[in-house]
DNA sequence: TGCAGACAAGAGTCGTCCAA
DNA sequence: TTGGACGACTCTTGTCTGCA
């Protein structure tokens, strides 16, 4: 996956030799809401309408108004009289229908005043139809969304109950029976499961803090197969003595010890190596403060030598992290990890 | 009470996989 | 070939907890 073609993102990720591009569009929350083509009555919500026919059934109310419902499939309104119009005329027809007068509309020009009054009924009719319907939609709408808020709530006590029962129990990964596992791992002289800790994610870092310096902690990431990350991985041989000595510490099954690293531990040292290069920088910039403190009084140089701190050697910051603190103290993020590459 | 460490949540970005 | 889903990592921000 290495290719002679890399680029740096602002943050430092490397990218290499990119197929696509991914373009930053806003994230649906923040686009407006679709627009529903039906009546200001049933746009509650922002919900998709909950029959796509709905918009067909909203365009033929146009039509319905001031005509005759002839074409609602569910009500059953219509005369044997009608039967010549709706001959005539098709449901699935386009806005050439919807534009087009309804035929029904043509016998209100009658000049006949009983077809007239009759005419009248209708529409006063078809206006309570329509009334109804938008009412049935509202309260389907409703009872809908009312739904939809239970079953969220619902669903996020069962999620939380899940992920709270796997977060805070060994059990389920651990071993039943005691056969198979080591008595020591040693790394020198040091046998790693003889070190005591309050529990698995104390343990992992401590173990982590053993086999691996500060700078290789601060300027690595956890052993992965991608390559297109700006920091290396850490030293897979080491690191697979830290997995067999979590594994032996806490008698995990092998068949599931992926899952356990993957759902409890992984997230810990993702975060524990990003809190390392935080505290290695807050360090940095403590000692770059003492140092200025110290060259900036000229009568203080004489001062007794205990003022001058010696840099630790865990105070040795990798090149990538001191162009991180370099820009930290500019204030500009933008130019962060872009002396790092390999 | 302040500080340091651990942890969690979320946004951003990228690569890979896979179905259309 | 394309775009969505998904996993992974980075980074920021905030909260919680233990300790001196």
């Amino acid at each position: 996956m290495n290719s002679a073609k890399r680029t740096v993102t602002s943050r430092g990720r490397v990218i290499a030799h990119p197929k696509r591009f991914t373009p930053t569009t806003p994230s649906p929350l923040q686009l407006p809401p679709p627009q529903l083509p039906l009546s200001p009555l049933l746009q509650t919500t922002a919900d998709p309408p909950l029959n796509p026919k709905a918009v067909d059934l909203n365009r033929k109310r146009k039509r319905l108004v001031g005509s005759k419902v002839t074409h609602m499939p569910s009500l059953t309104f219509d005369d044997e009289s009608d039967d010549e119009a709706d001959d005539d005329s098709d449901v699935s027809e386009d806005d050439d229908i919807v534009n087009q007068p309804a035929k029904k509309i043509m016998r209100t020009t009658s000049s006949c005043p009983a077809f007239d009054k009759e005419n009248i009924d209708i529409t006063d009719n078809n206006e309570r139809i329509n009334m109804n319907i938008n009412n049935v939609y509202i309260k389907l709408n409703t009872s809908f969304n009312d739904n939809m808020k239970k079953f969220e709530k619902r669903f996020n006590r069962l999620t939380s109950a899940c992920l709270s029962s796997k977060n805070s129990s060994l059990d389920q990964f651990k071993s039943s029976s005691a056969d198979g596992f080591q008595l020591e791992v040693l790394c020198g002289s040091v046998n790693l499961l003889d070190v005591c800790a309050r529990n698995y994610g104390d343990y992992a870092r401590q173990i982590l803090r053993i086999l691996y310096t500060t700078e290789e902690l601060c300027s690595s990431i956890l052993p992965t197969d991608s390559t297109h990350f700006a920091r290396k991985p850490l030293d897979i041989v080491r690191f697979r003595k830290f997995h067999d000595a979590i594994r032996n510490k806490y008698r995990i099954a092998s068949n599931k010890y992926d899952e356990f690293y993957h759902f409890c531990l992984r997230r810990k040292l993702v975060d524990f190596l990003c809190d390392e290069r935080k505290r290695q920088i807050k360090r940095k910039e403590k000692l770059t403060n003492n140092r200025q403190q110290q060259q900036q009084p000229t009568h203080l140089q004489e001062a007794p030598s205990h003022h001058q701190q010696q840099p630790r050697h865990d105070e040795q910051l990798p090149v990538h992290d001191q162009q991180q603190l370099s820009n930290t103290a500019k204030n500009d993020s933008s130019t962060e990890n872009t002396n790092h590459l390999d």
